[in-house]
DNA sequence: TAGTGGTCTAGACCACGTA
DNA sequence: ACGTGGTCTAGACCACTAA
């Protein structure tokens, strides 16, 4: 036998997958899956568990454990610094400060963020390069009311002084594709139109608006996970 | 005080954004912690588990539990069905077989998949459209030794039929973006060079390659997720 | 080989939400 | 009201691995 919570949830699944269990069927409480499988209830919970938080399982008190309905497939991604990832894959890293200035930013940022639509913003623009060549564009605006003290963003990447100095804990991040405009053609020396790959993010620091990024990605970039 | 799992999560990680425990620092143990917090250990390994499947913790027996060096956030995809995907944005979805023949694949699919070069492999390409309008060009490689039945795929997309027939265990996910050739400009009605978003899928059963499909999304389309 | 995390147990109480 | 999952406890044994 020897079920540990591991072989619960395959077997688990295993039903589901055979359809002995069928999408919006309710299966059998912990409680009866404890006893047929002769473990404690604690164990039969984890392996539910799991499964609930891949998207297998919809869990509710009292209405029971339900085989998930519509089946989606949850993939978790790694999102590193810019910085690191490109030390990851074997590069030497170098980063540009572009432009630096207070402004009044787009009414779709001030949106997001929250803002007021004239509110005064940092806006940076800095360039990250994979062996001195353009790799990642970053277009960012910054809500001055978080930076207590004014860093030299000449030095430090503002992600990295924001993760070090900014503790925030939500965020959003969309992924997208477009193709690059004039300007971003010229600085990432690609040819105008080509297809970037767009990472947006904006985080709060619980209810203040933090910050709003735009990362754009030069053609070859990927993104990897594993289901 | 009362001190439940999530409220230990909290604690350590408030003291890690204090800078009480800084990256690389080895923390106290499960056992005490569980001591200074008043809680049974148990409470305490949910605690420090859920942070290191966030990325924030890195814990090996003996060695004890560290505070990541690298600063990695860790984002959860949903990845729906397209069909879902499009009706859950209240759009009409209706879909197209456009192609399906045996044929060898390209060296690339091949390999992906651990297949011989000369291999021969069912080869479907076809069209999601939301509202009648393109919304998604499949192109599609199968390993026909995981079909036991040959499915009518004029009625059923392929991606559902697998689904529900060819459990899979593993899988690899790529998201990038590329311009559109011209057929694909032509088949998804867009100016050539469309910025278009790539999701690249191979999945195995077990050991066996199942398959490796290619889905080109006009632009508009957007991944997102909270972290 | 010894210390640490990983897991299991048997029991308990509680929170939620359906009926 | 009551059934179900969510969590906590105190204790135990095991697995891994650094020293």
């Amino acid at each position: 036998m020897l079920a540990g919570w591991e072989d619960i949830r395959a077997e688990v699944l295993r039903r589901i997958r055979a359809h002995d269990w069928r999408p919006g069927d309710t299966i059998p409480t912990e409680e009866a899956l404890a006893l047929e499988f002769g473990v404690a209830r604690a164990t039969v919970n984890r392996a539910l568990r799991e499964l609930a938080e891949e998207g297998v399982l919809e869990r509710r008190r009292k209405a029971g454990t339900r085989v998930a309905l519509h089946p989606v497939r949850r993939a978790t991604l790694d999102i590193p610094l810019t910085r690191l990832e490109i030390e990851g894959r074997g590069q030497a890293y170098s980063y540009r400060l572009l432009s630096e200035e207070m402004a009044s930013p787009p009414p779709a940022v001030a949106a997001r963020l929250g803002l007021p639509q004239g509110a005064q913003m940092l806006h940076l623009v800095c360039l990250h390069l994979a062996d001195d060549r353009p790799a990642v564009l970053e277009d960012r605006w910054l809500n001055p009311e978080t930076l207590k003290v004014q860093p030299d963003f000449h030095l430090v990447s503002a992600n990295e002084w924001l993760l070090a100095n900014v503790p925030y804990t939500t965020g959003d991040i969309s992924l997208s594709a477009a193709n690059a405009t004039a300007d971003e053609a010229r600085l990432l020396d690609l040819p105008p139109g080509s297809a970037l790959f767009i990472i947006d993010r904006t985080t709060w620091d619980r209810d203040h608006p933090v910050t709003c990024v735009r990362l754009a990605h030069v053609p070859g970039f990927r993104m990897r996970t594993t289901v």
